[in-house]
Parts: structure tokens; sequence; C-alpha cells
DNA sequence: CTCTCTGCAAAATGTTTGCACACTC
DNA sequence: GAGTGTGCAAACATTTTGCAGAGAG
């Protein structure tokens, strides 16, 4: 499995080499639901390999995230999250739900039909009158959860 | 002007005080049209007010979020930006346009009413299929902006 | 006059960087 | 073997906190 992933095959087109714990973090990535921050990684990491350092997470999360790899986020609870893209990870399109009071984030897929007839159209028109190039769209909608109890 | 502000009145109602720091700070953030961190304002205040400091910034904008005046944006570029809310600012509804390179935001508020459609639809279904309360969204779009040449 | 708010300095947190060694290709 | 990748420790940047004094109501 060494030199079949998809991910591992990007990187070494672009010149970056395969190593042990870029291969560990990635994979940590893949098994996982939820959206880890960067110490998340670490001590995930840590039960198998503790001889790869947070430093080395970060690092690779951030090669990953420039070779469209990971996506990163920062929903605002302090720390960055991450999750495979949708290309190199197995969730579906998906956008976010947030807690305001515990963190939680809930993955959604719901209504994506819906979603892609207004973002087509939205992106576009936003294209063309600003000129802007985009590459990515993020939509989250902020409340607070069942279990957080509603006000 | 002093006690005629309606977010004045509404942290009064919540039993806080209208400081010269919390009036300054609102001010700034009304008369300006770009997404300020504590710092920004930090700075923008100094010419006037050389006795605020950047602690107090830090509090106030917390007390203001707290009290929905102001809306907190983390997108990405180290520091959180801030602006007035909608119903304590004087700008229209409004999503963003945030280049990946230099971090410029942008501003839009086209295609609002296919947004609303969608809006309204996702969120009632959302609400009621994970037992979330919604009370706000975000929606932003990643990109190349002009000025940094697409790619 | 009471109690909240503030400045300052110090701490805490999350992330980045320099350097010498380790490992991939 | 050449050159990228890594761990460690230290540096950094932003944000938070403790405390004694200042200011609002």
């Amino acid at each position: 499995m060494r030199h079949g992933h998809k991910w591992g095959n990007k990187l070494r087109g672009c010149g970056f080499r395969l190593t042990i714990g870029r291969e560990a973090i990635v994979d940590i990535l893949s098994h996982t639901n939820s959206h880890m921050s960067a110490e998340d990684i670490f001590f995930a990491l840590h039960a198998d390999s503790p001889n790869i350092g947070l430093t080395t997470v970060y690092r690779t999360l951030e090669l990953l995230e420039k070779n469209g790899i990971v996506s990163k986020y920062e929903f605002g609870h302090g720390r960055a999250k991450f999750e495979l893209t949708e290309a190199y990870g197995n969730k579906p399109h998906h956008h976010h739900l947030i807690c305001r009071k515990c963190g939680t984030i809930i993955d959604y897929s719901d209504f994506m039909e819906d979603e892609l007839a207004y973002l087509k159209k939205t992106e576009a028109g936003l294209g063309k009158k600003y000129k802007f190039t985009i590459h990515q769209h993020s939509i989250s909608f902020f409340g607070i959860c069942e279990k957080c109890g509603a006000s």
C-alpha cells in the first residue's frame, strides 16, 4: 500500500517525499469522522508513533493543505481543525453546524441540490463582478446544539 | 448622543456601563468599511485616545460580541476580525470573498434573494433534523483576487 | 459610595522557526 | 550519497488573566 495512495502520488509528483510521519497523519485523518486539531492528531498518533513530534504534524498539515489534500478550518474555538478534502477523503460534500457553546461540529450533507443551484449562480456572478477566481466556498451555521439546550 | 445609542441602551439594559473606551471602540467600528482586528482598532484609537489599552479593546470586543453588537470572524490569516452586526451597524446583509494570497476581504451583497430562498429552506431542515437552534450563518468564498492575479 | 471597568505586566495558548541529525529516494 | 524531512528547544504572535487603582452610576 506504501506506494498506492492517491495522495502519496500527488506528493511524489510534486517532488515531496513519502515518510512514515506523513503516512501516519493521513491515515489518522482518513479514519476519523471528527475534525481534528494539530494537537488532536499528535495525541492520536502518539499511541502508535510516539516519535512523531507536534512540529511535524504542523508541517505536514501545511504541506497537505498546500497540495489540496487537507482543508483547514478556523471555526473560532482557538485551534484550527483539519479534514481531508473531498478529493482525497471519504466524506461526501458537506458543510458544518457549529455549536457556540461546546464547539461541537456536525457535518451535514442535506439539501445539497438546493445549495448547488444557489452556489453555481452566485459563484459565477461574484467571479465576474469582482474579478475573483473562486476556489472554494464555506457555508457554516452557528447556534446551539441539542445537548447544550436551546435558549 | 451619549445616551442615545441603540447599542448603549442594550448594554445598559444588561447592567453594563457606558464608558469612554466602549464608545470609542464602537465609534471606530461604525465609521469603517473594513474588517478590523483588535490591534487595528487599538491603533486607530490611539490617535485620539492614547490611554485605551489593547486589553480593553479585547475585553470590549468580547462583551460586544456576547451582546450581539459585533461579529467576530476568523478567516485564517492569524488574527480575528470584527465588524458591527447587521442590527447595530450600517452595512447591509452581506457575505465575504477572501483572497487566499493577500487576505483582502470583499463584502458582497449580491444575489441575496437567491441566498435567502436557499437558506430559509436549509435552516429549517437542519434545525429540525439535528435539533439545532441556528442563530447565524456564514457564507464565504475563498480564492484569488484580481490584484493577486488568477492562476 | 459601590461596584464595574481599566491599564499594566505577566501568563497562557497555538503556531512557527533554526539547527543538527535522520531518513527517503 | 544528495538533499529533503524531522525532533527538539526556543521564538513568536495573539489573546487572556491578576491585581490594584480609576471611573460610572
